[in-house]
Order: C-alpha cells, then sequence, then structure tokens
DNA sequence: CTGAACGCTTCACAGGCTCGAAACAGCGGC
DNA sequence: GCCGCTGTTTCGAGCCTGTGAAGCGTTCAG
C-alpha cells in the first residue's frame, strides 16, 4: 500500500491483525512502525527485488509467531512462547525425541531408548510415562497424539481445541502456579 | 555493519542476542532477516533518516522484547521499576547468580559457589537462604521457581498472580521514603 | 458372527528422594 | 539489650518413578 496515501487503509489492517507493507513517497520522512510487529516500509523507487524481500520478511514473521517451536532446553525446561514448564528427567529425555522429530511419528522403540539409556524398565513404564508427559504438556497447547500400533506424534494444539485446565499443575510458568 | 562483507560479525552478534542492521552494498541481493527478529536491513545508498528510522524501529524491538531486568546495585540494593528491597551479603550474592542467567535455570552448586566464594556451610543453607530471598524479592513481584532436581530460576510474576502481600517488612521502599 | 487377543489409556499405590518451612541458637551492630 | 543476619536441625509435604490391574475400542481367528 501507498503511505501516507492510504493510512486509513493501514489503520485497517491494524485492526485487522492483517501485514502491511508501506510504499514511501519520495521525499517523505520514513514512518514509525507500529509495534504489532506485522508492519515494514520501504522508499520508492526500490527494486521489485527488494519489496519482495521486505514481503518476504513479514511473511516469515507471520508464520514465526503463528507456529512457534517449542524449545527444550538442557536444565529440562520446555518453552512456548511465553509459558515455560519444566520436565522430570525422563520425561524430558522423552520430549527431547519427540521434538527431534517434531510433528512426525516417533516410535515406541525410539522413545524407549531415548528415555532410558541403560536398558528399559517394565514395557507399561512408557505408557504410563506419556500420561503424564500429556497431562504436563497441555497447558503449552502441545498434544501427543496417539498412531496406533506406530508410535507417539507431538504436534501444536490448534487455538480452537485448547483445553481450559482448572486444575493448575505445579512447576508452571507464566500464568499457572 | 557492511553487509555481506562482515558476515562473520553478524553471526557473532546474532549469538549474543545483539541487534544489527545491515548496510547492503549496491547490487547485492537482500538478505534473508534472520528469525530472532532482532535483525533489519537497508540498501544503499540511504537517506540518513532512514537508516536512523531503521534504527529506531530495532531499538523499539528489544525494548518490547525485554523484560524490564531488574538491577543490582553494589550495595546490595535490589531495583525493579520503582520498587526496590535491599539485600544482605549472602542474599545479593545469590541474587546477583539468579540474575547473571535471568530466566534461566540456575543449579544449586553454581548458587553455592555464588553465595559462598569460600567453601559453603551446611547443604540446608542454601534452601533456607533461598526461602527468605523468596519473601524479600516477592513485594517486587519477582518469583523464584524451583525446577525440581535441577536448581532454581528467577523470573516476573504476572500480573494477574500476583500476592497482596500485607507484611510490611523492614527496608522496602517505594519510590519516596 | 463371536470371542479372544492386542494395543493403548487410566488409575491407584509404594518406595525413594527433594524441597519447604518452622524453630532455635550464635554472632555482630546500633 | 534489641534486632537483624546466618547456619543448623528437624519434620512433613509433595514430586518422580515403576508396577499392577482394570477398562475400552480395534483387530483377527475360528
Amino acid at each position: 500500500m501507498r503511505w501516507p496515501a492510504e493510512e486509513g487503509q493501514r489503520s485497517d489492517l491494524q485492526r485487522a491483525s492483517h501485514p502491511r507493507l508501506l510504499l514511501l513517497e519520495d521525499g517523505v520522512p520514513p514512518p514509525v512502525v507500529r509495534s504489532d510487529e506485522l508492519e515494514d516500509w520501504i522508499r520508492l523507487p526500490a527494486a521489485e527485488v527488494d519489496i519482495q524481500a521486505r514481503v518476504d520478511g513479514l511473511r516469515r514473521r507471520v508464520e514465526a509467531r503463528a507456529h512457534p517451536m517449542p524449545a527444550l532446553d538442557d536444565d529440562g525446561v520446555l518453552r512456548l512462547a511465553d509459558d515455560w514448564v519444566s520436565l522430570p528427567p525422563v520425561e524430558a529425555r522423552l520430549t527431547a525425541a519427540l521434538l527431534d522429530r517434531y510433528g512426525a511419528v516417533v516410535s515406541r522403540e525410539a522413545l524407549g531408548r531415548a528415555g532410558w539409556p541403560t536398558g528399559a524398565p517394565g514395557r507399561n513404564a512408557l505408557d504410563v510415562h506419556m500420561l503424564r508427559l500429556r497431562r504436563r504438556l497441555s497447558p503449552l497447547a502441545l498434544a501427543i497424539r496417539t498412531v496406533r500400533s506406530r508410535g507417539y506424534l507431538l504436534e501444536r494444539l490448534a487455538a480452537a481445541d485448547r483445553p481450559v485446565r482448572a486444575h493448575p499443575s505445579n512447576s508452571v510458568g507464566s500464568a499457572g502456579c
């Protein structure tokens, strides 16, 4: 969009949380980029490739905001956006294995090897830990899906079907506890 | 910084989580902005006002992202926003260690070394001091979270779950006094 | 079609361990 | 002395983990 000619449209887009690229006419001062991180600008005249790069950058920001990737640090803290949970050792290792193949199926055997590098306990232990992990991850809107006889898969829950848990588990950061 | 001439410096800055503005030489294709949101670029030649606008935009992003961080001065006074508390020596050193890794886990051993540089006392002393530190920090809306079997983590409490303590301890000031 | 086998979920429980909290005592400064 | 800072002891609560067992839907053999 042109700017400042189309200031009205800019505000409309901001209200709708839409990304926008301001094309600056020659001679006008640069705008103050609004704080929602979905805005960028470039001064005309500009090369097509530069404009495209700005658009791509904006697009990438939108993606990054919509699908943040969970990160597990070395201390067993799993972070996603502004929230985090602390994971006990076994579950931290299981989560690391699931995160290695985020969004894809991880076999039960692989999880067993990841969770217990020095020999697995009874075969039920894994099932129970997956249950516990499910509950621990639900405040982060992460879900572990079962793929029958294949393994498990970690994915992000859509905003629509997030459970609102009235059961404040311990060690939940930011809006918990 | 120049780009792509100074690509090495760019990576260094990214590792250090420092913001950076890439000044594109004429003719080179625009870069793919890295995902940490602390990067921007502009093609040379550019008006000084445009470059300044980019820098300001970056600066604003940094401010918006960094939660206001508490500051501990050499006299054991911990300040956050308009409030402050005074900390006794041991707790000041512990707080300094937690602040060094603000928002991340600090191991019990690291805290022991920080709090008692000349040999630690009994192992329970640390627990007790963490308890006392918790109480001292709560008026500042700072919380020390336990990450079981890993260590402790200092973070800011969300406005929602701030306890309203009616326990006016000594040496707690509020912008005046 | 029917029933057994299988795969997964969920609960309840016990042992071991970590951490929280209070009470108490020594020390030092004002 | 009074009060705050520090360290110790002690007790109890809660967490982590593995095991057994019940429940339920699907798959498969007869």
